[in-house]
RNA sequence: GCCGUCUUAGCUCAGUUGGUUAGAGCAGCUGUUUUGUAAACAGCAGGUCCUCGGUUCGAAUCCGAGAGACGGCUCCA
């Protein structure tokens, strides 16, 4: 089956879940109907009566029988008017929305929505005559199709959840239920499928953060603010060092600031503008308003603005892992992957505009580089600005920006899409995207372009010629936020870290204690390993598990907790002078003399 | 914030149409066992069945309100 007659199909089961909604409550109202990622869904409005997953079981088995009768999808079209009557008589106001929009416009505007799933031309600015329509059995819906000829040829699929969605995505329309389903050509795919997404739910990062006590969460202290643990910690610091050494070794400096600041600093910066709601106020004693920092670039800028800079100064380039604090709506907020305490590995460059280029390709190597090391794929979007004018600066420098980036992405040959209306309200940026174990698609790495602050900020330099020049910033965040990051990198591993980051490296698993002489032997060796790649003095981190256990449950407990080492000793080693060498690989005997080497390059 | 679902021991989960003293495995503690490649054996302890209110002779179970978590929507400097 080709895409087209798998979208058709899916489609269709968008009508028969339609259908099948009204036939069991006629009074339903319908929305929109498209097709999505693996399945469909339809928008429905039933007023009081809210359907529930108890729900599915009566749904799909009127589905069936839809299906089982077997009627053609007809196609007919309707002048506009009448097709605006039908909606009326047939008490479907969000039909007739849509209608009216159309007959006026040519076109409807709600965003987020595929318009091909409306029955609309969008090519043309004319208001249109004639609409089209499907008809399946009784129901009828305003829809440009395609769909497959017979109800009959729908394929598997099955009634996923079902979630609030407001109408046309609008947080004041009402808000309508979206019943999502999944539907495949064979019941084999559709099972694959069901059995993908399981699997993804193993490696959740939320799942394995417990397993492997990473971080922690409380009712106490708050929605959205995970705690780490002491090997979680191990692996913030260690994923922290690594990012950061990319960019100390193209001379970026750390800096310091503190969390709390004046909220003057936002009203120049033009973020209190924007975002008032975001910041929280807490007073001082002086009378201060002070809030917590939800962004890292003010204080950045004093740091530059503190000297006189000459071009002979620049670049300046500051590094700093800091948190910054936002409150965001309760329901949005879920494990690492969206929290309220957002530590950035962030740095700030402050330079010539002929220094752009050479900048922002040191960044652009630096993350390729580094996620390559990660083993991660990423995916490039080009964040520009909308015509809304909620931006800073003008629209030649945005212009300018917007271009350079593009250029940017050309030279260094990388796929990009573009994200119109996705840009920071001071300039454009390029993101890098990675696909969490649920396949949804998670801003990591950043690079971004500003021309707006270092003019707010009113920040300098002179030039060659003794002319005062205005610098350009770029700010860049190659983990993004650590917690976010985390949350791929769990879940990408499985938890099985590499071996340089993981908060447990190596554990010694004793078989009886009359070896505990010579483990303390192994743990001199052990003391003495320094890891150098890729971060640099990456002291080993064992434990010793000499417990009063059998061997195959020490096994069983360090492989749980996805420990990339397990070294075996046993009198028989002791005999020999080796250790067992226990790896996700296999199994082997190393010499205690070779066993730091060994671990060195492992 | 909105819609839906869920909440039983530290963890994973049973618990029938409302009916004795709410169960199991793992983890924990105690004892025995000193073990060679994914769970030794035995015993003990562990509960505000999320909270508050209601219905009932009787509530983990039914109803209402709230909290928290989860799936979406919206938002995301």
């Amino acid at each position: 089956m080709n895409d087209e007659q798998l979208y058709a199909m899916r489609h269709s089961l968008a009508h028969i879940t339609a259908t099948a909604v009204q036939r069991l409550w006629p009074e339903a109202k319908f929305g929109v109907g498209p097709v999505v990622d693996n399945g469909f869904y339809y928008d429905i409005d039933l007023g009081e009566k809210k359907i529930s997953e108890a729900n599915f079981a009566k749904i799909e088995k009127e589905m069936r029988k839809i299906i089982a009768y077997g009627d053609d999808f007809e196609h007919f079209d309707m002048p506009i008017d009448q097709a605006i009557e039908w909606a009326k008589k047939n008490n479907q106001p969000y039909k007739e929305e849509l209608l009216n929009d159309l007959k006026r416009s040519g076109t409807t505007v709600a965003k987020d929505l595929d318009v091909n799933e409306l029955g609309l031309a969008t090519d043309s600015d004319a208001a249109i005559e004639n609409v089209s329509f499907y008809k399946n059995g009784h129901f009828v819906d305003l829809c440009r199709g395609p769909h497959v000829t017979n109800t009959k040829d729908v394929g598997a699929f099955t009634l996923l959840r079902v979630a609030g969605a407001y109408w046309r995505g609008k947080e004041t329309n009402p808000q309508m239920q979206r019943l999502y389903g999944v539907a495949f050509a064979a019941q084999t795919e559709l099972d694959e499928y069901l059995e993908r997404v399981e699997l993804a739910k193993q490696r959740d990062h939320r799942k394995l953060g417990k397993e492997l006590d990473l971080f922690v969460s409380s009712p106490l202290i708050g929605a959205g603010l995970p705690m780490f643990t002491p090997r979680g910690t191990v692996l913030r610091d260690k994923l922290n060092e690594f990012a950061q050494s990319f960019r100390l070794d193209n001379g970026y400096q750390k800096v310091w600031i503190p969390h709390i600041t004046k909220i003057d600093a936002y009203k120049v910066s033009g973020h209190f503008e924007k975002f008032p709601e975001l910041l929280r106020f807490t007073s001082s004693e002086t009378g201060d308003e002070l809030a917590l920092k939800p962004v890292n670039c003010p204080h950045h800028t004093q740091i530059y603005a503190s000297r006189p800079r000459s071009y002979r100064d620049l670049p300046q380039k500051y590094l700093e892992t800091t948190t910054v604090y936002r409150d965001e709506k309760s329901g949005e907020l879920g494990g690492l992957s969206r929290v309220r305490a957002i530590t950035q590995d962030d740095s700030h460059v402050f330079c010539t505009e002929e220094q752009v280029e050479g900048i922002f390709a040191e960044l652009i190597k630096a993350s390729q580089s580094m996620y390559e090391q990660l083993g991660l794929k990423l995916s490039l979007r080009l964040s520009f600005r909308d015509d809304t004018g909620a931006y800073l600066g003008d629209l030649d420098s945005w212009e300018r920006a917007q271009n350079s980036i593009e250029q940017l992405a050309k030279h260094f040959e990388l796929e990009y899409e573009l994200g119109i209306g996705e840009a920071a309200i001071y300039g454009p940026k390029m993101d890098f995207m990675a696909i969490d174990a649920l396949g949804r698609k998670l801003q990591v790495a950043t690079v971004q372009l500003d021309y707006a602050q270092p003019e707010r900020f009113n920040l300098e330099y002179i030039d060659a010629d003794s002319q005062v020049q205005r610098p350009v910033m770029i700010h860049c965040a190659l983990l993004g936020s650590i917690e976010r990051f985390m949350s791929v990198f769990i879940e990408h591993t499985g938890g099985w870290f590499p071996l340089w980051v993981a908060p447990e490296q190596v554990r010694i698993l004793t078989i009886n204690d009359s070896v505990l002489d010579y483990v303390s032997e192994i743990e001199q060796v052990l003391d003495n390993v320094v890891l150098m790649q890729p971060i640099k003095y990456n002291e080993l981190r064992y434990t010793r598990d000499d417990r009063n256990e059998s061997l195959g449950k020490k096994i069983r407990e360090a492989t749980n907790w996805k420990i990339p080492v397990q070294l075996i000793v046993g009198p028989k080693d002791q005999e020999a002078r080796e250790v067992s060498v226990r790896t996700q690989i296999g199994e082997e005997k190393v010499a205690l003399e070779g066993l730091g080497e060994y671990l060195k390059v492992l």
